[in-house]
DNA sequence: TATTATTTTCAGAAATTTCTGAAATATATG
DNA sequence: CATATATTTCAGAAATTTCTGAAAATAATA
């Protein structure tokens, strides 16, 4: 397996934003790999596209693998396991933002709620503001669940509503007033 | 400055969620303390309050200001820096998505359009692969330019929607069929 | 200008993460 | 069962990031 200078320079690059993603630089390069390749690929054609140790392969796909970013593929009379990304690229992204939702939100909300259940401790503004911050993870998260639910046309119809946007928001009915935004 | 264990527990959290977050400990722990800290504080304060040494305080702030997630406070007779976080918490969350945007998103947008411009390479699969997600950044991105221009109001009972969302797309009139979703 | 106060820079130390090679484990096949 | 194939684990090496202390730079005041 050797990589066109296309397919090299894609798979660096996601190398170098998996530091900003939060993972690795292989996980990133693995992925990416995966991503462009039509074929399903074993640990061996990944270690020897991407200069990596096997090591190093078996422990980035099982990083993504906790990430249920791949996909196992297994052919007859074969029995290596082959990896491939969804087809449906927003499958991917929608499994991409749940688990970030999962590792970079929900241990706040968590910690927050756990805070306040220990009961106020004298310390006003800092209750106030942990608060503040809890109440808005929350309406965000609720506001996740719903767009999670929408099928994908929906959702891209939602996406290009462009500057009907607004209008249509209020459009809609009246809210719960407890909801509303603070001052 | 002594922090209260309320304090104390929520500033180590933060630390710890700032791996996850691509920011480090210090500047987790720095920005948690003066999001629930009434008063601005200076970087003396935050040095002993989070024992951690001064060049590491002034590197922390340093890069909390490179996120614009600080604000700078003078006051009279005093020529140190006070830093606080903005008091709208909503103000917060679009900076925070705007910069995380600039980082983790951008970039790839303008190396998928740089690997394109390069014309066709005959790798047919990755070509279409990369189209693909540059489309669906792209409108990800149109989506989050709508999004960033709502009023803070709108943006609520936008969220707070819940049921009603889904219904409420389909009345919006029909959209452009070239940014349909793909099969 | 000299002095003091404040902040930043930066080389190297410390800590952490990533990666490798070797060994261990697991699983299939003759 | 013995052998071959495939994968995982893990101790330590390598690389990278984070943090500190000392020095330098910046800026106000006497």
């Amino acid at each position: 397996m050797t990589l066109t200078p296309l397919q090299q320079e894609f798979v660096l690059h996601f190398g170098e934003m998996g530091n900003r993603w939060g993972i690795n630089r292989t996980v990133g390069q693995i992925y990416a790999l995966l991503f462009i390749s039509r074929e399903a690929l074993n640990a061996d054609q990944i270690t020897e596209a991407l200069s990596i140790s096997r090591s190093n392969t078996s422990m980035g796909l099982k990083e993504l693998q906790s990430w249920k970013l791949v996909r196992l593929k297994h052919y007859q009379g074969d029995r290596r396991d082959y990896f491939t990304t969804p087809d449906d690229l927003w499958e991917i992204v929608r499994t991409l933002i749940a688990e970030r939702k999962k590792r970079e939100i929900d241990p706040t909300l968590t910690k927050l709620r756990e805070l306040e259940m220990q009961g106020p401790a004298g310390d006003h503004y800092a209750e106030a503001r942990m608060t503040e911050l809890r109440e808005l993870i929350e309406l965000m998260t609720s506001f996740y669940d719903d767009m999670e639910k929408l099928e994908t046309e929906r959702l891209v119809k939602l996406m290009t509503l462009g500057s009907k946007f607004a209008s249509l928001i209020d459009k809609a009915g009246a809210v719960m007033p407890s909801l509303k935004q603070r001052s």
